[in-house]
DNA sequence: TACCTAACCTATTCAATGA
DNA sequence: TCATTGAATAGGTTAGGTA
């Protein structure tokens, strides 16, 4: 059965004299807004009927009861979701308006945009995340690539300091004409291509906007310094 | 300043639904 | 039958109004 006011849940109390009978098709009469009394209404009921506080989530529930879960028409889907896409926060006026036209509860209304904005706010949160995996593996990346050309300098700084110990050993003097420098530059420049490396920024623009959307979210001030973790992750020579 | 109220958020429950 | 979806609830927080 759809829930619209042109098919309405007939408002029909498991029992008219009983102090329960406010629990029963709460759909159709709202027990929070129908009267005003806020979220203790029902404490208050319960308390002038005479009864002593218990535990209403204990109340043995009619198994014909009136308050099954519908779920709510396309039609009425759409318009909350257009409602939505306008504006994600939802006014009195306008929630109002939303009810009157689609024939629910305003109360309906509100639970709608509030459980609308929770699906939302987990769905930029899954954003969120992919963007900054893609940034890690990206970064992550690199650090190999990066790692790799260490060690290849490193081999050919040895190769070039055995020659230079043989050089002075065999003349007594240290070459200091350049060479040395054109082929390491040479060999860096080799390596760096061979590994692709940009030594560009890797910030890209989805970075940039995850990376922007996580300081807000983690309400980050973006001024911190690299910590020694970092360093050591880094492979970076030294810690300021 | 304390209290009240309304609106909101998060976590959870549970009926409806589809594979 | 079981996993998923989404309407609804519970309980907590916050902001604004008021005595």
């Amino acid at each position: 059965m759809e829930w619209s006011s042109s098919n309405p849940i007939p408002f029909i109390p498991r029992n008219a004299q009983s102090p329960f009978s406010f629990l029963y098709n709460y759909n159709t009469v709202d027990p929070y807004l129908y009267p005003p009394g806020g979220s203790d209404m029902k404490h208050q009921m319960l308390q002038q009927a005479s009864l002593p506080m218990m535990d209403l989530s204990q109340i043995d529930y009619d198994s014909n009861n009136q308050d099954k879960k519908k779920r709510l028409t396309s039609e009425q889907l759409e318009a909350l979701e257009n409602s939505f896409q306008e504006e994600i926060k939802l006014d009195p006026e306008r929630k109002m308006k939303l009810a009157q036209e689609l024939g629910l509860q305003p109360r309906q209304i509100a639970v709608w945009f509030q459980n609308r904005r929770a699906r939302w706010k987990a769905k930029q949160l899954e954003r969120l995340y992919d963007a900054l995996k893609q940034e890690f593996d990206a970064v992550f990346r690199e650090k190999q690539q990066l790692q790799e050309e260490v060690l290849a300098l490193r081999a050919i700084l040895k190769e070039h300091g055995s020659k230079r110990q043989a050089q002075v050993s065999a003349t007594g003097y240290s070459d200091m004409t350049g060479e040395d420098t054109t082929v390491e530059s040479t060999s860096v420049n080799a390596i760096r291509s061979s590994n692709n490396v940009s030594y560009q920024a890797v910030a890209t623009p989805s970075s940039a906007v995850a990376a922007g959307e996580c300081n807000y979210m983690l309400n980050y001030d973006g001024a911190a310094v690299p910590t020694q973790s970092y360093y050591n992750w880094a492979g970076l020579p030294s810690y300021p």
